[in-house]
DNA sequence: CGATGGTGCTAGCAATTGCAAGCACCTAGC
DNA sequence: GCTAGGTGCTTGCAATTGCTAGCACCATCG
């Protein structure tokens, strides 16, 4: 999997979050399931996939996190595409690192560091 | 507010995890607000605040998302109650990671693998 | 006392969620 | 050609979710 469909499948053609279903159907296509495969994977009936898919039907968090774990792919990425939790920018994750009292300074800005640093690998490429 | 009431508030009576009914109760208690009253500061209806607080129904995410700005609480502290989130969720540097859609999962992993290491390196230090 | 405003809960209903049964279509093998 | 196995979708149904209307109870005020 290449960085820029990493990037395109998370944010949509468009350029924004792209809605629930779209992202599960394109997570499914870049990992080469069909969509019985994932719903036998995710515990899920197929033909509620596919409304899913097609924008149909609004699951459950329950129903996300079973997809996630077919999918081998967190169930908070889908949670953020289906509203349930805001999209986090560099900014959150930054503060909740200088936020958090169970680190230590000097860890603090090991994990700043390797988590922009990640984030200019995906930016670059 | 003291510490006791809110270890007690997040973790219920008997130390487990408290069931989101009982989580949601306890923190209305705890704000000194009655449960109509907090039914309208979340835009549900109070018969159905009830029966989530009763355990007789189980809220969607929405629903979370509702009561938890009606009790000025994070919606990631309900979703943990309600199972959405799990324990680890309640870091907020864990979801703020899982919940970037920059990092591609692989990344992720790494990052939440080095945050824990860390946190573990402080706990036996 | 009656009216008003507050409390939390019951019951029934409409809409939604998730499923099973089944369909149409395609490909491969005998 | 037929069978078997695969693909994704349609349809109807049972269970669940969230609501409205209404209830019983309590306290306060004129």
């Amino acid at each position: 999997m290449r960085v820029e469909d990493v990037r395109e499948a998370a944010l949509g053609k468009s350029g924004t979050v792209a809605t629930i279903g779209d992202f599960i159907r394109e997570q499914r296509e870049l990992a080469q399931v069909s969509l019985r495969q994932l719903s036998r994977l995710a515990g899920v009936s197929n033909p509620y996939l596919s409304q899913i898919e097609r924008g149909l039907r609004k699951p459950s968090a329950e129903i996300l996190q079973q997809i996630a774990k077919g999918l081998r792919i967190s169930a908070e990425q889908l949670y953020v595409h289906a509203g349930i939790l805001s999209d986090r920018g560099a900014s959150e994750v930054v503060t909740a690192v200088l936020a958090d009292l169970g680190l230590s300074e000097r860890q603090k800005s090991v994990l700043i560091e390797v988590y922009e640093s990640f984030r200019r690998e995906n930016v670059t490429a």
